[in-house]
DNA sequence: TTGTAAGCGTTATCAA
DNA sequence: TTGATAACGCTTACAA
């Protein structure tokens, strides 16, 4: 058994300076005006020797202000989950937080357990991206009373601050494309839809394109056998002149044979934004809540370039 | 401005269970024997009541246990990093921790700041999961006298323990995969070898292995123009009968062309075991400083498939 | 079986 | 300009 030695405290400081505690806390929280530069000089040396860092513990303790913030993910192997993560990340930094990440696994459970943790370490706002979140978990999150900005996905009934996709608009140009491009029938493929806004307002977007193209057949499915039976109600073979178009933009995909075309989400922007908003709901914002949408790019690739 | 309700504390439930704040904290840490039925209730009933959750602040300012941990990444994207860290997090989970994730972005300061601030939360031990960091940047680390483990790279003349992949025994079973497959001419890829161990390993193997088979070629290189001198130099042209073999297995590995051959790494597993490692230490543990290697996984594809 | 009081490392109040 | 001193919310001797 080996004992490390114990880290060097306030009062170890006010004492290697000859001083009281109140002038070193002064001088860590930069009310310098009010000491002389004798003093400084001193406290400054110890906190050198010393190589005393303040207990973030102790300060969140008595102030109430941890400067910590909680970010719950769904699943942290999802691309785009790790882009929004890496701008929370950056944004956290800038603005002197520290996040605290939690991921979900898409459990609910675990759902539960990390808001109480978050709120046991008094994280002062939590961003959550719902990203692949199953609703009956996101419903859990109205519970907390903390600041709080969505990514991505709303909660029916919660009014909440979001951020995320333009997804009429990403979804508009995407069809809009396929059509321009020459398919003649077009599957708008999606997971069920449920009460997902993302979702819905994705397929809205299509229905809305298609009822000015009466001539291209097009169908909706859900991600299950339905797919199947979809195919064949438009007469179309897997594997031979399909197009295809994902949400998303994935690494490999312009590696994946012709290359996939994607739409690409400004990940890393909504990520920093959302936490911006938080922020300033921390700060107090009593500005309304508000949805806030960023525009998405159409990466085009050999998949949606019809084939002669 | 609004201001919201301020957390129950102990004492409110003391307060609330007609008893004393000792009595509520025994409830919270298990030691249930000591207290009558009826008081066991009354303090049930009030933490339900005002939703009570002791703060982790002041039970770690008191205790000196945090029951956090910190996690230092060098690149959040890579992939490899994000299983990894899926495996600690679940590990954490089940043992009662909480991660601190830090992404340093591989930049140098960042790695000293999330130090730092690692530090000031009083983390109880740190995880460093050096993939893609520079060697000038794990120095730093070795500032820190905290319980570590490090994942996959070790620091010179750093003693500390290690869990990372069986870089020799993957290297010789990649190289004799390609070398029974037929391929005639070999070429060793790698980033800048420097003192990175694990570079350095999977090389030594590489030419062990070839030390074999003299009939077949051989080269190495490093990932720069030199591939291009070197390709030449064994007479191979890029596009026509090369094969291909990746550390480390990638989602889209089987999308790609023919697809391609990779060494998957068990790295759910390697975070776990890292995690296990990390809180040994903490519990005292005073083993001697290990390192623990796993074995890796060919998973053959189209690429190290000699074409006709 | 229950409760009182001291103290963890900070910051805030107030007096010198 | 400085510095005691009292909290912050919890745990833990120590008493009762």
């Amino acid at each position: 058994m080996k004992t490390r030695p114990p880290r060097a405290t306030i009062s170890d400081v006010a004492h290697a300076a000859r001083t009281g505690k109140t002038s070193v806390s002064r001088y860590l929280n930069g009310e310098l005006h009010l000491l002389s530069a004798d003093l400084k000089a001193r406290i400054e040396q110890a906190i050198a020797d010393l190589s005393y860092r303040p207990s973030q513990m102790a300060r969140g303790l008595k102030r109430g202000r941890t400067r910590l913030i909680g970010l719950i993910i769904a699943d942290i192997t999802n691309p785009y989950s790790v882009d929004v993560m890496s701008g929370i990340e950056a944004a956290c930094r800038e603005q002197g937080f520290t996040l605290l990440m939690c991921n979900t696994n898409n459990e609910v459970d675990l759902e539960q357990h990390y808001l109480q943790l978050l709120s046991s370490y008094q994280v002062e706002g939590i961003v959550v991206n719902a990203v692949g979140m199953r609703e009956e978990v996101l419903s859990h999150l109205k519970q907390s009373l903390l600041p709080m900005v969505l990514i991505d996905r709303k909660i029916p009934d919660f009014p909440c601050d979001v951020v995320g996709l333009n997804n009429a608009e990403a979804a508009e140009t995407a069809t809009r494309h396929l059509v321009d491009n020459g398919y003649y029938a077009l599957l708008f493929l999606s997971e069920p839809l449920g009460s997902v806004n993302t979702r819905r307002e994705r397929l809205q977007a299509f229905r809305q394109v298609m009822t000015a193209y009466p001539q291209v057949q097009h169908e909706n499915a859900e991600l299950t056998l339905q797919v199947a039976r979809s195919l064949q109600r438009i007469n179309l073979h897997w594997g031979s002149d399909i197009g295809l178009i994902g949400f998303d933009e994935l690494e490999w995909a312009a590696l994946a044979g012709v290359g996939i075309t994607t739409l690409k989400q400004p990940t890393w922007q909504i990520g920093c934004s959302a936490l911006q908003r938080v922020i300033a709901r921390i700060e107090g914002s009593d500005l309304p809540i508000a949805e806030q949408v960023f525009s998405g790019e159409l990466i085009v690739r050999g998949s949606s370039q019809p084939l002669r």
